[in-house]
DNA sequence: TCGGTACCGTAC
DNA sequence: GACGTACGGTACCGAG
């Protein structure tokens, strides 16, 4: 929970100062006075502009006697009776406090002092601020730094400090204090002699009441020594009366005392009964610009509800005055394409917020497209830098909405992405980490699962917390990462690689790929046809019904039942079932092959053919993927919704799936993809002559290594050698070790322990560069690519060799594929802004990490092709040239060049 | 009915 | 167990 502010009101003290206050004879038409009921209601909206609480309660004496009587039967027994004046209109009191939305409360035996105390010290407990109206020197007790309280008739705070300057004691000897020198209007005796100075003299000497009489023999002056002796038993008593019940039987729970605003109708209704036109105005009038605010560490933030035209007019002021607008988008859908702005959040600086309320289902509301346009001049304009976190989706949403956001300047998840890749980038994690503040939850607002409800019928208030929470941190996060990174001189990865690729991946999801449902659902029945027959099968021929795709029976079933031999255990004690386990399997019993056939059946129904139709936009009729730009640590891309980076190419059967992508009529897809890019990078970093040479040469790769490890000429490959090496190429690329080669090839671990010793001798620059690599890593905790991506290794330090060999595999393996990552990324940027100018119907739609699919105009196909070639081949210079080939086809499994 | 974990398999 | 980076499906288990 976010630390919220709660607003107590000593009604019997600010009603009675009210009262004397307002000298003017302020009546009905009919004579019922009503200064009372009017100057409370003023000093309740002061406090409330001063405070901005959350939460209120506003508490009573009670009708009859309180415990106090009960220890002290005389107590309050010599005030004056209330003025008749006064007491008639007590009972509206009770009815405004009604009227503005805010729960009273008045106890039996217990007085509002008691209630307060209550709710002061729970709320206390719970994080909250605490601010009570009252001047009652018995509630200055209750103040330390969480609780103050507020005398908004002199505008003073009693903070701790001011408690002790006024009273000479701190609060916490307050009670003391006053113990000795009691209280003459609640005729509680006290010590006679003894005022408020004495007192807190006596006090500075022998620190509290109990110190006080126990030392008084020492007082040296004999009257007054002698009055503490003799009134000792006073003090005691007076100290319980005046001590304050903090476990008062309250009716509300402190989430409770929410306070929503005031209920309009009824505060009309009952200003114009009383006659009170000044009142009505002061809450009424103002209704629309009531900002709330929590408590943030280091300070209060207020969220400006904007309902009507004159806060949108403030609203649009202050962001035309912002050096710097963040903003934030509450809508109805994750996907942008189905997304309504439920609401617009904006901040400009530290602690205030606005929330703009469009679609909300309750509360009165400017028309969403009166806000739009109000707001899209702003938006618009590229001179307006505007910020906020994860603004890939904003952009989008925006574009639904048929506007346009230009000049943004920066974006909390890149900038937190630069800053530190691998960690949890959400808004929420980044509040933590950075401002070391938690934040309201997106379920705390609209509850989860089946209890969870559209965003627009979270009540506005709630919503404008929660959304204005949103934006107002984005602005402090964008500052201080924006501020980090550019003392550290690293701003520019995100000013110009992530911030403009973020335009580049948002176009591309937004456009999207058009997939053939029909198709889809054509291989999905026969791959469903056909996993039925072999399910049968399997069922046939097993010693007893089990589920096949539960691993944990099919293994019972393999290694239990039918006894197959050299079953292995997964390190929970499961048996193995993956597919080299049953690959040797096979040749002994036929279940293991049609599991085999069926898993993979079921792979490329469940996970391509039928997730991919349900996927496809009914409003577009394609497949708008989201590209995760700051979940990789090695900065690469990720896919989902669906992951369109893993669709099947190597498996004949699933590589059909690619033939569903394609490219709208009188388009054609084109598909370039960089030829060995990560075994150019290790040849560019490690400067491998061999490496450099067989590149320079246009050498194929594989046989190049073959012919090195083998010590032949390249005519002397033949394929095994070739396919050997091709592992080779890769282990090397992830830090693969001898036992992992050896399974890899199926051969024995010496062999491959000389397959690799005879790669090193060969390319010893490579061995070079990884050991330089893993060094570096060791000295400095990270390790970079080509175009300054960190990639930190925690674990790099660990005392735990597995833990420490793996972060070392990641060393070696991070500034090649994320240098790749790099390239790709620039080609996009550059690639992007060339079809915005030469060719604007060209758009790219794919990312395969090193793969670009376009979708251009047939008659451009050739120009286009060429074009990415280029610009693709020449995004970096190398010490080796980057290579690209390229196809092209009405789908996306003929685009690939062959 | 969920959320988390284990296991498995797809891509580069 | 032994090869890096991802996403996501099914099964299963325990908490609510």
């Amino acid at each position: 929970m976010p630390n919220n502010t709660l607003l107590l009101v000593d009604a019997p003290n600010a009603v009675y100062r009210a009262f004397f206050a307002i000298r003017a004879r302020l009546a009905r038409a009919d004579g019922l006075p009503t200064n009372a009921i009017h100057g409370f209601g003023q000093m309740l909206k002061a406090a409330l502009d001063m405070v901005q609480p959350t939460h209120i309660a506003v508490a009573f004496d009670p009708i009859g006697p309180s415990f106090r009587n009960e220890i002290f039967p005389a107590y309050k027994a010599q005030r004056p009776p209330m003025p008749e004046d006064l007491q008639v209109q007590w009972p509206h009191i009770f009815r405004l406090v009604d009227a503005l939305g805010i729960k009273h409360v008045q106890l039996e035996m217990h007085e509002a002092d008691d209630v307060i105390a209550t709710y002061a010290r729970r709320a206390e407990k719970e994080g909250f601020s605490v601010v009570i109206l009252s001047t009652d020197k018995d509630l200055m007790q209750l103040v330390d730094g969480r609780i103050v309280l507020l005398d908004t008739m002199k505008q003073i705070r009693y903070t701790p400090e001011v408690v002790e300057q006024k009273l000479g004691v701190p609060p916490a000897r307050v009670r003391d204090l006053l113990a000795l020198t009691g209280d003459t209007s609640d005729n509680i005796p006290g010590i006679p002699g003894i005022g408020p100075k004495t007192a807190a003299q006596l006090l500075a000497r022998f620190g509290s009441l109990e110190g006080v009489l126990a030392h008084a023999e020492e007082i040296p002056q004999p009257k007054r020594r002698e009055q503490i002796l003799a009134h000792a038993d006073d003090a005691r008593l007076a100290y319980r009366l005046v001590g304050l019940c903090e476990d008062a039987p309250v009716p509300y729970a402190l989430d409770e005392l929410v306070w929503r605003g005031p209920d309009a109708a009824r505060l009309q209704a009952f200003c114009d009964e009383m006659g009170l036109k000044r009142l009505a105005a002061l809450f009424l009038g103002e209704e629309a610009e009531r900002p709330r605010t929590v408590v943030v560490s280091g300070g209060t933030r207020r969220v400006h509800t904007v309902r009507d035209e004159d806060a949108l007019r403030a609203l649009v002021r202050a962001l035309a005055q912002a050096p710097r607008i963040t903003l934030d988008l509450e809508t109805t859908s994750l996907a942008p394409h189905e997304a309504e702005i439920v609401g617009w959040a904006f901040s400009v600086r530290a602690g205030e917020a606005w929330y703009v309320p469009v679609r909300h289902t309750q509360g009165p509301q400017l028309a969403p497209a009166r806000v739009a346009e109000a707001l899209a001049p702003i938006l618009a304009d590229p001179k307006r830098p505007k910020q906020g976190h994860n603004l890939k989706y904003d952009l989008q949403v925006l574009w639904n909405a048929g506007l346009d956001a230009k000049g943004i300047a920066a974006d909390s998840m890149l900038l937190a992405y630069v800053d530190r890749p691998g960690r949890a980038q959400k808004l929420d994690d980044l509040a933590l980490a950075y401002l070391r503040e938690r934040m309201i939850g997106y379920a705390e607002v609209a509850g989860k699962g089946k209890h969870e409800i559209p965003f627009a019928e979270v009540p506005v208030e709630k919503a404008a917390e929660y959304a204005g929470e949103d934006a107002e941190v984005a602005h402090r996060l964008c500052a201080m990462l924006s501020e980090k990174l550019t003392r550290e001189g690293r701003i520019a990865r995100h000013d110009d690689i992530e911030l403009p690729l973020m335009h580049v991946l948002a176009a591309m999801e937004w456009t999207g790929v058009r997939v053939d449902r029909a198709r889809l659902a054509a291989i999905s029945d026969k791959l469903r046809a056909r996993m039925n027959e072999l399910e049968n099968e399997v069922a046939r021929l097993a010693p007893r019904p089990f589920n096949l795709h539960s691993p944990k029976q099919l293994g019972e079933v393999l290694f239990e039942d039918l006894k197959l031999p050299g079953g292995k255990r997964t390190r929970s004690g499961q048996w193995r079932t993956d597919q080299e386990t049953l690959e040797r399997l096979a040749e002994l019993h036929p279940i293991p092959k049609l599991v085999l056939e069926i898993r993979k059946l079921a792979k490329l129904t469940s996970t391509y053919t039928d997730k991919l139709g349900m996927l496809i936009s009914p409003k577009t009729g394609r497949v708008h993927t989201n590209y995760n730009q700051a979940i990789t640590i090695t900065g690469r891309l990720s896919s989902s919704d669906p992951n369109l980076q893993n669709i099947p190419i190597r498996d004949p059967e699933g590589r059909e799936i690619r033939r569903a992508f394609r490219a709208e009529e009188g388009f054609v897809l084109i598909s370039a993809d960089y030829s060995q890019i990560e075994l150019r990078l290790m040849a560019h970093f490690s400067r491998d002559e061999r490496l450099l040479q067989a590149f320079a040469e246009g050498l194929d790769i594989h046989a190049a290594t073959a012919a090195a490890i083998a010590g032949v000429s390249l005519n002397e490959v033949d394929g095994e050698m070739r396919r050997r090496a091709k592992v080779v190429n890769f282990g090397i690329l992830y830090g693969m070790g001898a036992t992992g080669l050896a399974r890899q090839l199926g051969i024995s671990r010496s062999e491959a322990a000389r397959f690799i010793e005879r790669y090193f001798a060969r390319h010893p620059k490579v061995r070079a560069f990884i050991e330089a690599t893993k060094k570096r890593a060791h000295e400095q905790g990270y390790v970079e690519t080509l175009l300054g991506h960190r990639v930190y290794l925690d674990a790099i330090h660990s005392r735990n060799p597995a833990a420490r060999a793996e972060a070392e595999r990641t060393a070696i393996n991070a500034p090649l594929q994320g240098s790749a990552a790099d390239i790709i990324k620039l080609a996009m940027i550059r690639l992007h802004e060339a079809f915005q100018r030469e060719h604007p119907k060209a758009r790219i739609i794919l990312q395969v990490h090193d793969e670009l699919v376009v979708e251009a105009p047939q008659d451009e196909a050739e120009a286009v092709a060429a074009r990415m070639k280029e610009i693709m081949e020449s995004a970096v210079k190398l010490a080796v040239p980057l290579v690209v080939d390229i196809g092209t086809g009405a789908d996306w499994f003929s685009a690939h060049a062959l």
